[in-house]
DNA sequence: TTATGTGCAAAGAGTTTGCCAGCTA
DNA sequence: TAGCTGGCAAACTCTTTGCACATAA
């Protein structure tokens, strides 16, 4: 059956390839974050008439119609996850590369106001938490 | 007289070059927060014999003894600032790319507890409001 | 003097793109 | 079939590095 991204690129009116098809397929499949290496060879495996130039260009285009939100966990490459309704931000496990993810309302509505109190109407915003695990 | 990051590199024991503390003023005259390109330019100015690849590693030096605090807005370079004693975020006009620091309280305590309900600990962070003018 | 720092140009990593063949609608 | 799409390799941007020379301490 195709993927929950799949469906998503039809509703878009995207034209779709057997590429475009594989690569929303491994994006809907995976829960991590991964970057475009990763979906590369995760894509790569299911069909190897696959390039990573494809790859790039087809996480352009999914962050272009908002199916996929790129992230820039500061390692220096771009890391790409599913986009889903719920806003969270992330934490970043430093130990392994982990990412949690986590919401929480106040603090959605302390950063709006602070955007608002400087003067400003915010439109996007990022915020990751680089932690260890807790001992014990 | 030498600036405040030139006094700052001699307590750290760096040997001072005169690239060193060109730079170093460049950067203690900066209430910007500069790219290694603009970092460059300003020193070039003051004295052209300092090359692109010195800034490079200056600016990794001066990262290494925690003088200057490297940030990632989102645009694929790094920029630069002075490090302060009072930490702050940033909030980036995405209109012509100013940035503003702001600091705030009940900002700085949610972020350590919702790290902490996480079973995690909080090493580090980034927080970055993307916004525009409030018209009117 | 001697360990370090610097300039230059070449190399790297991640990403983008021109061109032509190939495939979707 | 018309036009968009993909493969390949070259090009680009930002950053790092090897080597020979220069310099601070």
């Amino acid at each position: 059956m195709p993927s929950r991204l799949e469906k998503l690129c039809v509703d878009k009116g995207l034209k779709m390839t057997e590429q475009r098809r594989v690569i929303a397929r491994v994006l809907s499949e995976s829960d991590d974050h991964p970057d475009v290496e990763t979906v590369y060879e995760r894509s790569n495996k299911i069909d190897s008439r696959i390039s990573i130039a494809t790859v790039y260009r087809t996480m352009r285009l999914f962050e272009e119609v908002d199916i996929v939100e790129k992230h820039d966990f500061g390692d220096g490459r771009a890391r790409y996850e599913e986009s889903s309704d719920d806003h969270h931000d992330h934490l970043i496990n430093v130990e392994n590369g982990e990412v949690i993810e986590f919401y929480d309302e106040a603090l959605e509505k302390l950063k709006t106001k602070i955007a608002k109190d400087l003067g400003y109407k915010m439109v996007d915003h990022r915020l990751e938490l680089y932690a260890v695990p807790l001992k014990g």
